[in-house]
RNA sequence: GCCGAGGUGGCGGAAUGGUAGACGCGGCGGACUUAAAAUCCGCUUUCCGCGAGGAAGUGUGGGUUCGAGUCCCUCCCUCGGCACCA
């Protein structure tokens, strides 16, 4: 009879999580024997609460932490908040709250639910980004990369609400291109801004050679750094009152240049203007104007017919000394290339649209095969052979390709030429909550760095909030207003934050020393941790936040503040939670709190069924039928571990099964383990546990080797569901704590079986079964199959053709 | 449009080119119970068959192979990313 206490996970998680806590259990040093692996989570927004989402990222991500460190290693697996950015400010506009205020609730509402994950996050390293002592280095990273020309202000467009009379961040702006908070269409305007030179590391960020990040990630950034291969051609300009006497664009086919028959610039390009004939001028202007009222996504859609103006003025193509008519349109973007384009419709479908709508010709110079010399329903943009294009006739595309640069650079037209889409990082924004931009603007000496000694240019507790959406720091006197660093006349601060995304450029350095005061973090103990050896998170920060902390690691490494390339080792991304068919988001009202959960079914069920709803990096779909399942299960190895157990008819073939399913688990766990595969890393603890189960019931091994077996199942169960482990481990008489212990190691030879199933198919369909000893011969084995009863109505009393033995498997006859 | 990941029972999902559907949910039947819950045991891809058994079956259509969910080609659908980038 079993009188054991049941399963109660409120109590003994709570119970665990005290101890370990006042035994500091998982604090982590430096001076540890045991080899270190840094494995770092994407750290929270301060949103304000965790959903089941959150549990998704964390929980999985510290098995796997504490499945490394019962593997011997010195693990850090630090947490911390992400915790400046706009819905603070949000927040204070209309709840009247500090975003302080705000944004510290929320951190200690969410630092309350993240230690009911019984995760082995040490917390006394918790960086929380918000705060003088972290955004005081900031800063100073910003100085450093200022100094290293790095960090420059540029005018650049940016979205402008005219109701709320401020600039939106483009996450602020919806997909229909209106304010979020007013629904106020947003247009473009141009402003001052700070950009960081990320475009100087295009070239370095592409490779990522060295480092192990899933595939999907690596083309994600590749396609947003967009490095493309062509030329600078330069086009010849005769126009009056204009000193230039070339116009430049880059293209990817200077293969086609024989095929151009108009010019198009973007509206905004600083030489339309001139370029501009008295009598065009007012249908060009009107045409600027329309253009800058667009919004980005307005202006970008693929759906929108091509719209353009002629300028009245004209470029010389120099390969044929031809007239070409510049015109303007607002598919040409200002950023890209030259802001110009070589248009030749009848290899380039934008060029193809527009010529059709307005009327330009359309020549032909690359021949589709079996080209009739009619004309084209639509661009050709594979490769052909070569026409209309002089003495480049008849040779394939792609070898005029080169052919046509080197005639270009021989005449000193042009050059080959790459080009990036990657844009600089523009970390400016005009907003209260964020770490203030260290700059004083003089009269006199104009842009002035604020001093190191002079870190942390402190938030100004009494800016005051108003729904205008205005920056409160520039309505605050008592901040705007200071003294220049270098000639102590009046001067004013930059009102503008730097983007969050500084702030989690180098988190994870000072995780590595939090305290440290004389620098962003400790040197030694940096280099110690660094680089981390797992980071896992969402990939939806492929292009944002993974390309960022690249470059900033880049940047610094260069500036000697670190040593290493790579800042991230390895790379893995968990996929979405999903609930009723949808993303869980807090705007869809379809969040799942974990706290419910693991009030009634505990943080171990909770773990244990987000690990077992599917492959980690695919994500899975919540359901709250399936986590009663996965409580039923802890709820079976709590019975069977606090059971008595009483051996009955034990027998030495029992036995060695037992020790051969145990370690043929072991190995199946830790495999699972190594490549991120919970689901099946559970199942094979379930089916472990049927097991046994039956060998419970029957009572055939020893009692020393049902504890044996007992054991090896609580350890592989630790990182898991680590409470439930702890308990059940302390119980049945081991020393305190199983988490010190060592991961359990299998043995090939044990785990080996002795018999085996053999398949036997007949034209490979299946047609029977034979359980052999696994050191059966071939002979034996195909002798076996055709000997079988069921097997000999198929042959028909005939020679098989052909017998195919796959040892342990299968026996395949084949008969004609 | 381009790039990437997927498409397997009623559901979530397992399957180094070798027994498709592990494990779990749900469902059905049974045990225990006055009863219910909980727990335990059995069954559960579909169709035909009393049964033994047979046939079909991994989005579509082809191909390679003794053998294909898995490899190759065509197309369709879902999800994620990018998108007038010259």
């Amino acid at each position: 009879m079993n009188t054991s206490p049941k399963y109660n996970p409120q109590e003994i998680e709570k119970k665990w999580q005290e101890k370990w806590v006042a035994d500091r259990l998982y604090e982590v040093k430096e001076n540890d024997p045991h080899p270190k692996f840094y494995a770092l989570t994407m750290f929270p927004y301060t949103s304000g609460d965790l959903h089941i989402g959150h549990w998704y990222a964390m929980a999985p991500s510290d098995v796997q932490a504490r499945f490394k460190r019962m593997q011997g290693y010195n693990v850090l697996h630090p947490i911390g908040f992400d915790a400046f950015g706009l819905p603070a400010e949000n927040a204070a506009i209309s709840r009247g709250i500090h975003p302080y205020t705000w944004t510290m609730n929320n951190i200690e509402n969410m630092r309350r639910q993240l230690k009911t994950i019984g995760a082995i996050y040490d917390w006394s390293r918790e960086v929380i980004t918000c705060v003088p002592e972290y955004y005081k280095w900031t800063q100073w990273f910003f100085l450093k990369l200022y100094e290293a020309g790095l960090a420059y202000r540029a005018e650049a467009p940016v979205n402008w609400c005219g109701k709320c009379q401020t600039v939106l961040a483009n996450e602020q702006v919806t997909s229909e291109g209106l304010c979020e908070r007013c629904n106020t269409p947003v247009v473009r305007k141009y402003l001052e801004q700070w950009f960081f030179r990320i475009t100087r590391y295009a070239e370095e960020l592409l490779d990522h050679s060295k480092i192990d990040w899933p595939e999907r990630i690596k083309i994600m950034q590749k396609n947003w750094i967009g490095k493309s291969y062509g030329a600078d051609l330069s086009f010849g300009l005769e126009y009056k009152g204009i000193a230039e006497k070339e116009l430049r664009v880059f293209t990817t086919r200077p293969d086609t240049i024989y095929g151009v028959t108009f010019f198009v610039m973007a509206p905004e390009h600083p030489l339309v203007p001139k370029l501009t004939a008295p009598e065009r001028k007012a249908a060009v202007e009107k045409y600027i104007h329309q253009t800058l009222r667009q919004t980005e996504i307005e202006r970008t859609s693929v759906e929108k017919e091509k719209t353009g103006v002629f300028l009245g003025s004209y470029v010389i193509n120099k390969v044929n000394e031809e007239k070409v008519p510049i015109w303007i349109a607002d598919y040409v973007l200002p950023s890209y290339g030259t802001g110009a384009v070589m248009a030749v419709p009848a290899h380039d479908q934008r060029d193809f649209e527009f010529a059709k709508k307005y009327g330009l010709p359309i020549s032909v110079v690359i021949a589709p095969p079996d080209w009739d010399g009619k004309e084209l329903d639509a661009a050709w943009v594979e490769n052909g052979t070569m026409v209309n294009s002089a003495q480049f006739n008849g040779m394939p595309s792609d070898k005029a390709f080169d052919a046509i640069c080197d005639y270009m650079e021989s005449k000193n037209w042009g050059k080959r030429a790459v080009t990036y889409r990657l844009r600089d990082w523009l970390i400016s924004r005009q907003r209260y909550w964020g770490a203030p931009i260290p700059v004083i603007y003089c009269q006199k000496c104009g842009i002035v760095p604020v001093p190191e000694k002079d870190l942390p240019v402190l938030l100004p507790q009494d800016a005051e909030f108003r729904p205008t959406g205005e920056s409160p720091l520039k309505y605050c006197e008592s901040f705007v207003n200071t003294k220049c660093p270098k000639c102590s006349a009046p001067a004013q601060r930059e009102t503008d934050t730097m983007d969050t995304f500084m702030c989690s450029s180098w988190y994870f350095l000072r995780y590595t020393s939090p305290d440290a005061d004389n620098y962003p973090f400790d040197k030694a103990r940096m280099k110690f941790w660094m680089p981390v050896d797992l980071y896992t998170g969402g990939a939806e920060h492929a292009n944002m936040h993974l390309l960022y902390a690249r470059f900033f690691n880049k940047a610094i490494r260069d500036i000697g503040v670190v040593n290493f390339d790579e800042p991230f080792t390895r790379l893995f991304n968990q996929g979405i939670i999903i609930y009723k068919g949808e993303k869980m988001s807090k705007s869809k009202g379809n969040v799942v709190t974990p706290d419910v959960y693991i009030g009634e079914l505990g943080a171990d069920a909770v773990r244990a069924y987000l690990m077992f709803v599917g492959p980690w990096e695919m994500g899975g779909e919540w359901n709250d039928n399936g986590i009663v399942g996965m409580s039923r299960w802890l709820n079976r190895v709590w019975n069977l571990v606090t059971a008595n157990y009483t051996a009955r008819t034990t027998t030495p073939d029992a036995e060695k099964e037992l020790l051969r399913i145990t370690h043929q688990t072991i190995k199946r766990v830790t495999q699972d383990m190594e490549r991120f595969r919970f689901n099946t890393m559970l199942a094979a603890l379930m089916e472990f546990t049927n097991y046994l189960g039956k060998v419970q019931d029957e009572g055939t091994v020893s009692a020393s080797a049902w504890q044996q077996a007992i054991s090896t199942l609580l350890l592989l169960l630790a990182p898991s569901a680590p409470h439930l482990a702890e308990e059940l481990w302390v119980t049945t008489g081991h020393p305190y704590s199983i988490h010190n212990q060592k991961w359990p190691t299998w043995n090939e030879e044990l785990a080996k079986e002795e018999e085996v199933t053999l398949v036997i198919q007949v034209n490979g369909k299946l047609r029977d079964k034979v359980t052999v000893p696994v050191s059966i011969t071939e002979d034996e084995a195909k002798k076996l199959a055709l000997s079988q009863e069921r097997i000999k109505p198929y042959l028909n009393n005939k020679q098989p053709a052909k017998i195919i033995y796959v040892p342990g498997r299968l026996i395949n006859i084949v008969v004609g």
